[in-house]
Order: structure tokens, then C-alpha cells, then sequence
DNA sequence: TTGCCATACCTTTCGCCGCTAGGTATACGA
DNA sequence: TCGTATACCTAGCGGCGAAAGGTATGGCAA
């Protein structure tokens, strides 16, 4: 009953992987897509076209903070949770294990649940 | 190595579900449209917009057959799945398994493997 | 010193997939 | 006879990710 309608299908993963890493620690973009390529041996490879419109869109919403610093002659956008970031990852990681719990009773398996 | 890139991101999930539900017995469009509902206790509720245009897609794909019955005055179009549609749930599901496990794991769960 | 690769950021364009919102027709119960 | 459930279908929209490109600096090797 609480779960008005089905989330545009299983969109915005890119996004949970991205604020999931950020969980952890501060990171900046081209960080994150080799961290999340490294996490998933290299099953999840998300493109930087990818990354970076949602780390401005979750800036903009103000889920993300930013930090500019320079390390090694080098330019990086340090992004880090907010408090409002950190509850829309509990967001999405509970409609996450919601569907995917569903898809996988579907598919005959316990699931552990 | 195998995996050549991301399927385009976790689409093709309703294509999943429907062949999955065909391998247990033939059925129609609306009522899977119902057994996906109930099976997963209303967490997916696919549209019948969207279950009609992926059954005639398979159709063509020659991953199902069909078979046209009048139950109780109604007619009704059974679908059951063909060789290549057997095939095709199998590379669906496994393509699903690995992306989830990877998921789980940057989320931090065991995911039972 | 020149050129290439890695680092680090970014945007525009395109295509697809599922969603919305309709539409048709029959059976059945109130 | 009128509404609801059954059963099928389609056209059009929108959003999200993918592809492809563009900028700039640092470091290493030829």
C-alpha cells in the first residue's frame, strides 16, 4: 500500500552506486567510476557521461556537497553525503531490495530472507 | 571478460518476469499481468501497455507460441515458450544474477554466494 | 621535444524502454 | 440496462542511460 507505484523501472542504480560509495568516503567523479568498475569486477563499468549529470543533479538537489581541491598539480571535485543525500540512499537501497527481493521470488529463489 | 558491455542498464526486467512465468505453464496477457501482481504482492504491477507489446515482440522473436482458446465465451491468446525462449529467460536471469550480485556487494550485503 | 597516455572535468545527442492514456469488445451481475 | 470485470490492443510521451565527443594538465617514453 505504501509503495504508490513502480519506480520508472529499476532506473536511478547508477545513482544507489553513487551515493553508496559516498557513503564510505569523500570521492570525486572520475574516482567513482573506477571504484565502482573495480567493486563489480568490472561488471558494472558506468560511463563518466553517466556520472557526472548525476553528481550535478544531486548537487543541485542538494543531496551531495562539493569540495574543490588540488592534489598533484591536479583539479578534483571532492562530493561528499549531506544528511538529506544519506536518507535518499536509504531511499533507493529500500526500494532496491524491495524489487529485486520481488523479482527473485519470482524467479524461484529464497532470496535469504 | 565475456560480458561485453552493460545491458542497457537493468531493462528487459518485465521481458524477464514474463518468460519466467511462461516456463512454469502457458498463459495469457492479462493474466500475467495478475500472477506478476500477486506473485510479488503488488511490488510489480506491469502495466498492460507494457506486457502486450513485449509478448508480440517475443512472438516475433520466435521465443513463444501461441495458441488462440474461447474459455467461457471469451477468447483468449496463450503463449508458451519455445526453445529459443528458454534460452533467452536463461540469458536473462543470468545477466540479472551477476548485476544484482554486484550491486549487493557495493552495497555491502553477503548476497548469499 | 614531441607525442601519447592517464588523469580529470564536462556536454550534447540519440535511442530505447517502459509508462500513460487511451480504445474495442464480450460476459456477467445488480 | 448499466457498470464492472475480463481480454485484447495501440499511439505517443518522457526519462534515463549510452555514445560520442570536447577541454586541459601532468608524466613518461621514444
Amino acid at each position: 500500500m505504501a509503495t504508490s507505484k513502480n519506480p520508472p523501472f529499476l532506473n536511478s542504480v547508477p545513482e544507489l552506486l553513487i551515493l553508496q560509495c559516498l557513503k564510505d568516503r569523500q570521492m570525486y567523479g572520475y574516482e567513482l567510476v573506477q571504484a565502482i568498475r573495480s567493486a563489480t569486477h568490472d561488471h558494472i563499468v558506468l560511463a563518466e557521461g553517466v556520472v557526472y549529470p548525476v553528481l550535478h543533479m544531486l548537487e543541485r538537489e542538494g543531496a551531495l556537497s562539493t569540495e574543490r581541491r588540488t592534489v598533484n598539480g591536479r583539479s578534483r571535485i571532492y562530493y561528499a553525503l549531506t544528511d538529506r543525500g544519506t536518507a535518499r540512499l536509504a531511499d533507493l537501497a529500500s526500494v532496491w531490495r524491495r524489487l529485486t527481493a520481488a523479482i527473485a521470488g519470482v524467479l524461484g529463489e529464497p532470496s535469504h530472507a
